[in-house]
Order: C-alpha cells, then sequence, then structure tokens
RNA sequence: CGGGGAUUGGCGCAGUCUGGUAGCGCAUCUGCUUUGGGAGCAGAGGGUCGUAGGUUCGAAUCCUACAUUCCCGACCA
C-alpha cells in the first residue's frame, strides 16, 4: 500500500473525549472515529487491525473444529420469548417494532438463534457433537458505554455454540475451546491470563474468562503464587484465617460523634481496622432486610452475597428509612447486636472476638463484642472480595491481585436453552434428549484496544506484529528530490510485496520528521529508511518500533530482515 | 438511573466571574524557502459560541428548560 493512495488521520493533540491510552492512541492515530456514543467508525486503518485479528481468529477456530457461519444481527421477539429473555435481558437488549409492528431486538448475542437453528437441523446423536460460531457485529444497549471501542453499545464478536450429546462431551469441547483460546492469544502476542468466573445472567455451570493484563483493566483477578489457581476476583473464595479467640473484654458502650465509616472508626478509637465489624443491610428474600457482617478491612462482594438465598438479586441497600425502622440509627453506626433480622456474617466477621461494631444509635459504638455471648452465632457466609495476601482456596500458596481486560468468556450452558426451545435429539437408542450447549466468545474490537493498553510508548502504540496494520514501513527522505531514493525504495516496496509483507511505502512528500511521528504512531513494527546518504554506502536504516537505536544494513538484507522472524 | 464535569471554526483551548458584538495554537488552502525527528516566512478561508425560551438598549457571558457528550457507581466480549 502507498500512504498517498491510502487515508491516515493522525493528531497530535490528544481528543478530550478520550481517558485511556487506548482510546486516545485509537483516535489520534485515525483507527477509529466516533460517531454517537458507544458507536465508532472502524477507519481503514483499524479495520486492518481488526481483520488481523478475526483472521487468526478463524483459522483457530476452523483448526479446533469449528464450522462458520453468519445469523442476522437483527432477531424475531418469539425466540427470545421461548428462552424467557424478552422479560428478563432488561433494557440492555435493544428493542424495536417494524413496519407490521411485530417485535424485533438488535442481537446482543445468539444462543436463541442458534438454538433455534440446532432444533431445526440435527436430529441424530450422529451429527454431535458440533460446533458452529460467527464473526460479527453484536448491540448491547450498555448503561453507559466507555473508553471508545473498549465498552462500545455495538461491537464485534466472534461468538461460537456448541452442541453436545453428553455432559462429557461438552466438557471435551469446552477444553478444545480453552486451548484454541490459549492459542489464540499466544499467536496474537498479549500478556493474558485464563480464570475462573461467575457465570453471570447466561448461566450455566462452570465458566472462564480470557484476560488481557492491563493496569487499567476494569476486572481484579486473584492468583495464587503456590499453583495454577485463577479466578476473577467475583468469583474467588475467600478463605477465613485463623480461628475465634477468647472472649476477654466486656461490653462498652463509647461515644463517637461524627464517626460513620470505617476508618473513622478506628482512627477515633485507635483500633486496628480488622477489629470492627462492617454492618451492611440489604434487601432480603424472606425477611425485607438482612444484615451482612464483614471484617472493616474487607469489601462486600455483591455477586457472592446475591448467590445467597437470603438476599434479594440484584444486590439493593436497604433505604435510609428501613435502616432506622430496623436499627434505628443512620447507615453509619449499624451492629449487628441486638437485631431481629436474619444476619450472616463473613467467614472472618465470624472469627472476630472482642471487636468494635456500631451500637445501632447514632454516634455510638460498642467495644469488647463476642458472637455467642453478645449476640447468637451468625450465619456464616463467604461473602467477601480476596485480598492479597490471602491463603489460596486450593490451600498452597498466596493470593495476588492483578488487572486485566476481559477478552474472551468461554460457559458451560448445559441444557438451559434447549430445555427452553425444545432442542432435542434422538441417542443411540431412539431416545428423545435435551441437547447439552456449550457458548464461547471473543471481543473482537475489544482485542486492539487491549493490545494497545498492553503495547504503547509516549510515542504511540507498539502493535504485536501478528495484528499490526502494517508489518512494515519504508520511509524515504526526500524522494520527491532524489531519484536514486525514489528508485530503491520502490524497488524495496516491491521485493517486500513480493515476499508476502505487509509493507506501507510512505511516498508523500513529508519532512521526515513528521513521517516519523506518525508511523511511529501507528505503530508499525518495522521501518527502513532510504535515504541518499546511505544509498551511498548501499545501505538502508532499519528500526524496529520498540528499539532504541536504529541500526544500519546493508540493501540486501532488508527483506530477510523481516522475513526471517 | 444516581453523582460530577463539559459543549466557542475540523481538533485542542482562552474569553463567561465583572454583558458592549469572538480570539489563540494545531490542522486546511496559496506562494516562497527548507528536507534525518510533527520546519520557517508571507498571505487566505472557515464559527448564527449545543438548542429553545427569557432578562437587557445590547447576551458566548446573566436566568430557565431541554439536548448531546465525558468521567465515577450497578451490566458485560
Amino acid at each position: 500500500m502507498r500512504a498517498s493512495q491510502f487515508h491516515l488521520a493522525t493528531t497530535k493533540e490528544t481528543p478530550s473525549e478520550a481517558e485511556i491510552v487506548s482510546h486516545q492512541l485509537m483516535l489520534r492515530a485515525g483507527l477509529v472515529r466516533r460517531l454517537s456514543s458507544g458507536l465508532y467508525n472502524l477507519m481503514p486503518l483499524g479495520l486492518r487491525v481488526v481483520r488481523k485479528i478475526e483472521a487468526i481468529v478463524r483459522e483457530e477456530m476452523n483448526r479446533a473444529g469449528g464450522i462458520e457461519l453468519l445469523m442476522p444481527a437483527v432477531q424475531p421477539a418469539e425466540i427470545w420469548q421461548e428462552s424467557a429473555r424478552w422479560e428478563k435481558y432488561g433494557p440492555e437488549l435493544l428493542r424495536m417494532q417494524d413496519r407490521h409492528g411485530r417485535d424485533f431486538c438488535m442481537g446482543p448475542t445468539h444462543e436463541e438463534v442458534i438454538t433455534d437453528i440446532a432444533r431445526k437441523e440435527l436430529r441424530s446423536y450422529k451429527q454431535l457433537p458440533i460446533n458452529f460460531y460467527q464473526i460479527q457485529t453484536k448491540f448491547r444497549d450498555e448503561i453507559r458505554p466507555r473508553f471508545g471501542v473498549m465498552r462500545s453499545r455495538e461491537f464485534i464478536m466472534k461468538d461460537a455454540y456448541s452442541f453436545h450429546t453428553t455432559e462429557a462431551s461438552l466438557l471435551e469441547t469446552f477444553d478444545d475451546m480453552h486451548n484454541a483460546y490459549c492459542e489464540i492469544f499466544n499467536r496474537i502476542g498479549l500478556e493474558y491470563r485464563p480464570v475462573e468466573a461467575d457465570s453471570g445472567s447466561i448461566g450455566g455451570a462452570k465458566s472462564r474468562e480470557f484476560h488481557v493484563l492491563a493496569d487499567s483493566g476494569e476486572d481484579a483477578l486473584a492468583y495464587s503464587t503456590g499453583d495454577e489457581f485463577a479466578a476473577n476476583v467475583e468469583k474467588a473464595a475467600a478463605v477465613a484465617q485463623g480461628t475465634r479467640g477468647e472472649a476477654s473484654s466486656d461490653m462498652a458502650v463509647v461515644p463517637t460523634p461524627g464517626v460513620h465509616t470505617i476508618d473513622e472508626l478506628s482512627k477515633a478509637l485507635n483500633v486496628d481496622a480488622k477489629q470492627c465489624a462492617k454492618t451492611l443491610l440489604v434487601e432480603g428474600t424472606e425477611s425485607p432486610v438482612v444484615a451482612l457482617v464483614l471484617r472493616g478491612d474487607h469489601q462486600l462482594n455483591a455477586i457472592k452475597a446475591e448467590h445467597l438465598e437470603q438476599v434479594a438479586s440484584p444486590l439493593t441497600f436497604a433505604s435510609a428509612e428501613a435502616i432506622q425502622s430496623v436499627a434505628n440509627c443512620d447507615a453509619g453506626s449499624i451492629g449487628p447486636v441486638g437485631l431481629t433480622i436474619p444476619v450472616i456474617a463473613d467467614a472472618d466477621a465470624a472469627n472476630m472476638s472482642n471487636f468494635v461494631c456500631g451500637a445501632n444509635k447514632n454516634d455510638q459504638h460498642i467495644t469488647g463484642v463476642n458472637w455467642l455471648r453478645d449476640l447468637p452465632e451468625p450465619v456464616i457466609a463467604d461473602i467477601r472480595n480476596v485480598v492479597e495476601g490471602d491463603a489460596s482456596p486450593t490451600g498452597k500458596g498466596e493470593i495476588k491481585i492483578v488487572r486485566g481486560i476481559e477478552v474472551g468468556h468461554i460457559f458451560q450452558l448445559g441444557t438451559t436453552y434447549s430445555e427452553a426451545m425444545k432442542a432435542t435429539i434422538l441417542d443411540e437408542n431412539g431416545k428423545s434428549q435435551d441437547m447439552h450447549m456449550g457458548c464461547y466468545g471473543i471481543g473482537i474490537t475489544r482485542v486492539a484496544a487491549a493490545a494497545i493498553e498492553q503495547n504503547h510508548d509516549d510515542k504511540g502504540i507498539i502493535w504485536p506484529e501478528s495484528i499490526a496494520p502494517f508489518t512494515a514501513v519504508i520511509s524515504p527522505i526526500n524522494m520527491v528530490k532524489s531519484d536514486a531514493v525514489k528508485a530503491a525504495a520502490e524497488k524495496l516496496y516491491q521485493q517486500l510485496k513480493d515476499a508476502n509483507v505487509d509493507v506501507l511505502l510512505d511516498d508523500r512528500p513529508l519532512r521526515p520528521g513528521v513521517m516519523f511521528a506518525e508511523m511511529e504512531l501507528i505503530g508499525i513494527p518495522h521501518r527502513f529508511v532510504v535515504s541518499e546518504k546511505l544509498l551511498a554506502e548501499n545501505q538502508l536504516e532499519y528500526k524496529g518500533r520498540s528499539d532504541s537505536e536504529a541500526t544500519l544494513i546493508n540493501i540486501e538484507e532488508a527483506v530477510q530482515k523481516i522475513t526471517a522472524k
């Protein structure tokens, strides 16, 4: 490609709408342009990146036995009503009507459509297992789109769906997909980590997320220093440390004017946050309000909490009025002592002794509180986030936390959809049975953003070679004036093209500094500089995007410099 | 939806407090010079100041409503 025939549009200044580095660089390098909130144009340069990611994903999916098809982006309401998700999915599902007043939605995912295909196409166990996939545009009416294509409303996703006669067969494909995903992210060249995850609203037994590691990631991941354990913090089980100590001090009410938070409490009474109990009132299922008790230095894990049968889902904090009626005080002074509602304590909170908590009276706390002696034994459950230094739930090593960007997610769906939509098959005995399902997604556009998030410097993007919009660029110095430079640049351009290198010839009449800065911003992995001075020595300058220094090479070595890798 | 910003040529911003008819940088166009790190000089084009009301002799500036957008929280590839 010749730069003069392409559309490059970079900016020196960072658009004010972009907050995180990948979004800033995607805009500055001219990869994407915003059309509206959560809607982005993929500009020619950005599309090149996306196509390369798609190609890798497609190859590995095919290698793993996937069969590509393409389903419509617009879906009829009927199938969503069958799966009951027309009601359940909520406002994230963009609904619309056609001219006849029939309901449709923009597909946020395709379980319903694929299950409809399966029930029509698949009759015999002999046809299974089978794994269909597509690479397609999805629409989710996100509450808050943000970070450019990282969380946009319309985005490109690879979604695969597998069908099985048995759970064992599903497990096998699940593992195959796990391996295929590892292969995909290895090939792209990203630092990533598969982790155990909560399966969320899609449902199903087991699920695993693939995260690209980056400090700006929206998810916290816990892993063990002792073994392979890794899980999303949402999911990672917290292990209680130690056992409950002796009840050695007496209960005493102390005045604590103006103290509302654990932080203020520990300062006011000069006690460690670990000695304080945090009591949160949330809406319950059996009783209107339920108390959740955590150690002061721990954070509530909403997902774990709403999995408890006593707790309403989604997790909702009790209103100020409800708190008043249950505890006779404001939110900052609640404590578990004397409450007549169900009390659920985190395992670590249940291990506390002689602790400090709210007195259920404004501006007062109680010290020296002990379970069993001063209040009934609580229901014990794991409702907190793991923190660094916790023991690993596997018993080996301790927990460390890193941040990640979720780029892939694989689920075992089981028979949820096939039951609801009557997707059955005849087994060996001629008996009808529900198909087992798995589903497997990769956010293609998000991978591009995550790659930038992980690979950039102050000059711009540093693409992994596998997904760079161009593999190499030729930057001729003052080509307009020098026929020798022009000839040499054209010759190298032809040679690289012949060698199947995705090369860009910067034939624009620009000053060198502008060309260099622009190509570094765009992040092209290899650069060749052709200049009159160097040609006299039969040389070129080569610089890898992440190299600190350029090197001089003989002209003949140029092609090999790239193809040898 | 709750909270907090923002909206002024294509982009980044100043001007708003204290009302007097819009300015800077980048980008664009023309000419000349320059050609190894986003160049210099000279000139040019481009804005009903988000929208609609209101106050005023007069509104980018004050008031009201709305819209759009970004950030923080609950959703997710």
